[in-house]
DNA sequence: ACATACCTGACTAAAATGGTCAAGTTTAGA
DNA sequence: TCTAAACTTGACCATTTTAGTCAGGTATGT
């Protein structure tokens, strides 16, 4: 049971665009900079995110992204979906050898996984992009 | 983020074990065609749930495992952890490249994947092999 | 026109996952 | 004592996922 950086770089990105965008698109090669990660890599995680409308583009010079909605607006849930990020319970095999076939007789954990699913997805409905800005309110502009 | 199989099946075997044990010692055989989870990858979970001091092993015929503790001393987590599936933050790069160190400043999602990790840690200490059997009273003997 | 920045898709090395296989050792019971 | 059941150990492996890289585009402000 892992989480992976993708969702991270994202969530990371987005926190960095929420604090530099306001009036100007920010550019990928600003955030690459900023945050470490590969400019590759991010072009990849925000055609996502675009995809999604959590962002929205500007070409050109002096283009870049800017966030669609307003930081509190926008969930962890929503930006972690977005990246394919969700997450996933294991599915229990369709040809039910013994145990969980989804009709009267489910695996015993079958219900505990859609459980645990529930509580990490609320922790994630509940929080926001403006929640990460006041932990991380060193601006720099 | 994916939660994998190698946790749910060690809840699926425990909570057979829990159900057969009683008196004799359960056979990974028996576990395995009831549960339809390959006798050798049962062996290599067995093997940690033992070096964790969940399940005790009776060699020889007639030999098999048998819980350790009462089921609902046996928490999820303690299970989760025995195999290796604890949940697993990203770390955040040692050299810090530009985001986080450890020191000063820390990255913004630092503090949200620990959060996270807690959240979901306490979902699986709350969790007791009892709990499970309980949700599954349908007994065969 | 040209540099900047977005856009797209193919590709890949390394790690994790979900096992299998082989070769034991131990012990109950015939 | 022999043997089969059952635990024990460690190596091996195919597939999938992850975390990127690379190589080309296309759009646009100056």
């Amino acid at each position: 049971m892992k989480l992976t950086s993708k969702g991270r770089y994202a969530v990371m990105a987005l926190v960095d665009l929420a604090r530099f965008d306001t009036i100007n698109p920010v550019s990928l090669r600003d955030i690459s900079l900023r945050q470490g990660i590969s400019l590759d890599y991010l072009e990849q995680i925000f055609s996502k995110l675009k995809k999604n409308q959590i962002v929205k583009s500007t070409r050109g010079t002096q283009g870049g992204y800017i966030l669609s909605k307003k930081p509190i607006e926008i969930k962890l849930s929503n930006i972690l979906n977005a990246v394919d990020e969700k997450v996933k319970t294991v599915q229990c095999k369709k040809e039910s050898k013994k145990g969980c076939n989804g009709k009267a007789t489910k695996c015993v954990t079958h219900n505990l996984w859609d459980e645990l699913e529930t509580h990490i997805n609320t922790f994630f409905d509940k929080k926001s992009l403006q929640d990460l800005l006041k932990n991380n309110s060193e601006r720099v502009n």
